[in-house]
RNA sequence: GCCUCCGUAGCUUAAUGGACAAAGCAACGCACUUCUAAUGCGUAGAUUACAGGUUCGAGUCCUGUCGGGGGUACCA
């Protein structure tokens, strides 16, 4: 028997040969093969129902007919159930071929999940410069994260962009601050960011308050967009402060870029964005602004997207548009992936609309372009978080907080801990706890934030994914010094924890490809959270030091594989395992 | 107004159009002389907001109602 890494595929092939080989079966058969029950099987067929339904024929006597014509194997057992799925339960002998074949996962899932590398560009993160990080850019951050490590755990080629805010209005309300309040940036103090933060607040309240403040801000930015060169001296120093609040943030999340361009990048770019558009008459001018209607749509062909102010400054539709042929033009990016907040997701349809309509009229081969959008953190309150008075809570704030408040814990579980011990686990804990909340649940919902959520040690959390990976080690520690039996004399499955413990860990290429083809995370931790609960039952039923060699050799492997394939996961999360807690 | 997302156990969530809707928390009961009890096992808890429809089959798709969030021309 060759394993393939995703079993269905196996099934798949199986039974479409099959039915090609019977009278009954003319043209396109899908086998539909999905996860079964346990108490089912492995696997189960339910293509067989609406195929008979469109050929008029009983579904059971087809799948009847399928399962007589199957070749005889010692892999699976076969059974027709209910009206007409047919269930798959693997052999003991196959889940153990399974589990021995398959103990690199990230090459295996490089050759069997992805056919053909791509070359993908994520554009995550992406805070606005001049303001510190706060809560609002941690999703983004976190998802994006993910998402670029598993597409490279995957095989393929990925370039990670953090398209930075440093070109918007923002800048005109804070350049304007400064210049009123005749600051300088180099007498800021500890806290320079901070500082700027105070100055945009204060700005944004004078605009609100009077048009000539707004008028007088809204020409920084033009003056900037112009070259200006105080306003870009001024930009050029904010953005430096700003680069380093945010590595700092970045390091301790483990998170990287490869590039940062952000939308001051493409300042030389917008230009041929606007005569492109208008000479291919996608975009016309109205009511002063330029702007893409969209006749087509429903919406689109009323509320337009705007890629020039009527003051003649470009906005992030103009910026993202010359981003994105950037990307395609200098990065030969096949695919780009934008991770933000569900609100913009009316932009993203107009930008994704209109760069269609673009490339087409350029004759360029357009990406393939998926806005990945989550939901917002919310307060007690069920609104958007803020702290007590009413300011942003700052993401460092609340990342120390998780690590400080991971830290009580280790030390309550073992308070005869170092305290450089206590740190690191601290930090993997609590870090872990904070992404892993973010990552746990399906990310269009909304969540509300609370620390008593974020740091439960119990349940669908990563300290109980971290806890079965350090219970592991700790196996393996104990038979450190004991001899062991290889692998090859381990006995099939037989026990009903050693089998679904077996079965569950050949889950693992689906939760990546159905993770990778919905670009939700979620799968994954779940399908993880699945294989420690299996383990933990494993672990309190069957235990791994025997006498039995051949028991024990199986039992090896098990651990073995589940460690490897926990791991895996939790590193394409961006969380640190622990081999003690 | 128009558009859009959401409504599942007391709470937080899960469920590619497939079989009796699955977990955790909280509650109650059980299991540590044992490879880490940050655990496991069990009990109890659900007209999947409501009304129709499509389908062999609907929490999932369509229409409507109610309730909540968000978007809707120069912020991103």
């Amino acid at each position: 028997m060759k394993f393939n890494f995703d079993c269905t595929e196996n099934l798949e092939a199986l039974l479409v040969k099959t039915a090609e080989s019977l009278d009954d079966f003319e043209g396109e058969f899908d086998p539909q093969i999905r996860l079964a029950d346990e108490r089912f099987g492995d696997f189960q067929a339910n293509g067989v129902l609406p195929y008979a339904k469109k050929i008029g024929k009983n579904p059971r006597e087809m799948a009847q007919r399928i399962m007589d014509a199957l070749p005889f194997t010692e892999d699976w057992e076969v059974s027709l159930a209910g009206p007409g799925f047919i269930n798959f339960k693997l052999s003991p002998g196959f889940l153990l071929g399974w589990v021995e074949a398959f103990g690199q996962p990230e090459e295996a899932a490089g050759t069997a999940l992805v056919q053909k590398p791509k070359e993908i560009v994520i554009d995550f993160s992406s805070p606005n410069t001049a303001k510190q990080m706060h809560v609002g850019h941690i999703r983004s951050t976190i998802i994006g994260e993910s998402l670029a490590r598993l597409m490279a755990f995957c095989g393929h080629k990925v370039t990670r962009d953090n398209h930075l805010g440093d070109w918007g209005t923002q800048f005109g309300i804070l350049l304007y601050a400064i210049k009123r309040e005749k600051i300088s940036l180099d007498q800021l103090g500890e806290d320079p960011i901070a500082q700027l933060e105070n100055l945009y607040r204060k700005g944004t309240a004078w605009t609100k308050e009077d048009e000539s403040s707004l008028a007088e801000a809204r020409n920084e930015l033009v003056e900037l967009q112009a070259g200006n060169t105080e306003n870009l001296e001024l930009w050029k120093k904010i953005k430096e402060l700003s680069m380093d609040s945010f590595e700092a943030i970045y390091e301790m999340l483990g998170v990287r870029f490869d590039y940062a361009h952000g939308e001051s990048f493409y300042r030389d770019r917008v230009d041929q964005v606007y005569e492109s558009l208008l000479e291919h008459k996608i975009c016309e001018e109205n009511e002063g602004a330029l702007v893409v209607f969209h006749l087509e749509h429903k919406r689109f062909c009323k509320q337009p997207l705007l890629v020039r102010k009527k003051d003649g400054a470009s906005n992030y539709a103009t910026t993202d548009l010359a981003t994105l042929l950037f990307r395609k033009e200098e990065w030969q990016a096949e695919q780009i992936i934008y991770v933000t907040d569900g609100r913009q997701r009316d932009h993203f349809e107009q930008l994704f609309l209109t760069a269609r309509k673009w490339f087409d009229a350029e004759k360029r081969a357009i990406p393939q372009l998926d806005h990945v959008w989550f939901g917002t953190i919310l307060g007690e309150d069920n609104k958007a978080i803020k702290t007590r008075d009413g300011q942003p809570v700052k993401l460092v704030d609340l990342l120390n907080e998780a690590i400080e408040r991971a830290s009580r814990m280790v030390i309550e579980k073992n308070p005869e801990l170092p305290a450089e011990e206590v740190s690191k686990r601290a930090q993997a804990i609590g870090l872990g706890a904070v992404k892993y909340a973010d990552l746990s649940q399906d990310r269009t919902l909304d969540y509300v934030f609370s620390w008593e959520k974020l740091l439960a040690m119990q349940g669908n959390t990563a300290p109980y994914l971290q806890y079965a990976v350090a219970r592991i080690s700790s196996i393996f520690r104990k038979l450190e010094n004991e001899e062991t039996p290889g692998s090859e004399e381990a006995r099939p499955p037989e026990t009903p924890h050693e089998r679904t413990l077996a079965r569950k860990l050949t889950f693992f290429p689906l939760a990546l490809s159905q993770t990778l083809r919905e670009l939700k995370p979620h799968f994954l931790c779940t399908y993880l959270y699945e294989l420690s609960t299996d383990f933990s039952s494993f672990y309190n039923n069957d235990k791994v030091m025997v006498e039995d060699r051949r028991t024990q050799s199986l039992r090896i492997l098990l651990c073995r594989r589940t460690k490897t394939y926990l791991c895996s996961g939790l590193e394409i999360l961006g969380i640190e395992t622990l081999e003690e807690m």
